[in-house]
DNA sequence: TAAAAGTCTTAAACTAGTTCATTTTTTTTC
DNA sequence: GAAAAAAAATGAACTAGTTTAAGACTTTTA
């Protein structure tokens, strides 16, 4: 892939809120800075402090922080036409406690802190686009943190393969463990008994 | 409490993020409603469609959810000077799956979903101070789900107690319970536990 | 201010999920 | 394409948290 592909994915994802005029758009796309991550080479590591946040043109990374026993938690697994990075670190420039690791061989765009000011000052528009990319986040998230609670493992992992079927065949069954909250082992008990139903 | 003190709260929350002019303060308090719940009145029940947002300018209230055996899950104590509502039901317009219950007499402004739409006409300024306050949330929602995952329930309890000293004495165990994600029984074997400690 | 309703405590039996240990299968690497 | 490394499966012993039940304490309401 060349870089024409993903600028053309970045605005199409930033037009689903908001018009931008072509010129608007190549200042836009001046912005960025274009990174590849191999896989199993990390995008960040827990201790430094987040300089990017990022949309993912290609590719898939994962998320996730280690426990006092050093057992990973995962919190999202990144693909295609979605953003990652920490924006606890990127906003306060606290050092993260986030390791995001490539799954796959990745391609994305990452905007920088002084860009992401630059940003608002330039085309205050992306004020709207990111009022509008936070609040459905937002919503995203508190729906996800009321399953955590209020469902057990099994129906947890029935509603994640409904929701993202495409990265259930793109992950480990161990990272998808860690995703889930439960053991490697434990996952396996489940999945041999969801696939005997 | 009369209006003119509710009113100051929320600018001067608002001013958090934004510096408004007189009269678009004046544009911006025209546009809010004032509500009153009494103690364990509704302030939102499932199954209705979010009409309004709220800011908290006195009380406190809980938000929850009730799962299939109808045990209720809640999802955050909404006090004084904190914004709440369910904005998935009042973005989407889907009915909601949230209770929202005064726990102390209370006192909110709340902005219809037309008036919101017009807040953003009117005064664009407002795009930023909800992406700054949405960005925030966010922030504090992902930290808050990573926690109830990878601590213990005691260490959940403990968490809690120190992030809202002031919560904590002004609700129920049992409501507390119900936020941490154990039964009451359980609760009240950590905190003789934790007392003893 | 008495009775009713709700909250808190305690304890014993139970269960969803963990831990540890071993074997089989799949993927990676040279 | 063989050897090494990582992932997946299986099972037995274990633990954090649930369930059920019953009595004591507090708050609400008439």
């Amino acid at each position: 892939m060349n870089f024409k592909e993903s600028h053309t994915l970045i605005l199409n994802n930033v037009a689903r809120f908001i018009d931008l005029t072509e010129l608007e758009k190549q200042k836009y796309i001046s912005l960025l800075a274009e990174v590849k991550v191999k896989k199993k080479a990390y995008l960040m590591q827990a201790g430094e402090i987040a300089q990017y946040e990022y949309f993912i043109a290609k590719g898939c990374l994962k998320v996730y922080t280690l426990d006092e026993d050093g057992a990973p938690h995962i919190s999202m697994f990144a693909i295609e036409d979605y953003w990652t990075g920490d924006m606890a670190s990127f906003m306060t420039k606290e050092p993260t406690r986030y390791f995001i690791k490539a799954t796959e061989d990745s391609e994305l765009l990452g905007i920088s802190r002084s860009n992401y000011g630059l940003l608002f000052q330039e085309i205050p528009k992306f004020e709207r686009f990111y009022r509008i990319l936070y609040q459905r986040s937002l919503i995203s998230y508190i729906r996800r943190s009321n399953h955590g609670i209020s469902l057990d493992a099994v129906e947890r992992y029935i509603a994640f393969k409904k929701k993202y079927p495409k990265v259930v065949n793109r992950i480990t069954q161990k990272d998808l463990a860690a995703y889930i909250g439960i053991t490697p082992e434990f996952m396996s008990k489940i999945i041999s008994k969801v696939n005997r139903m």
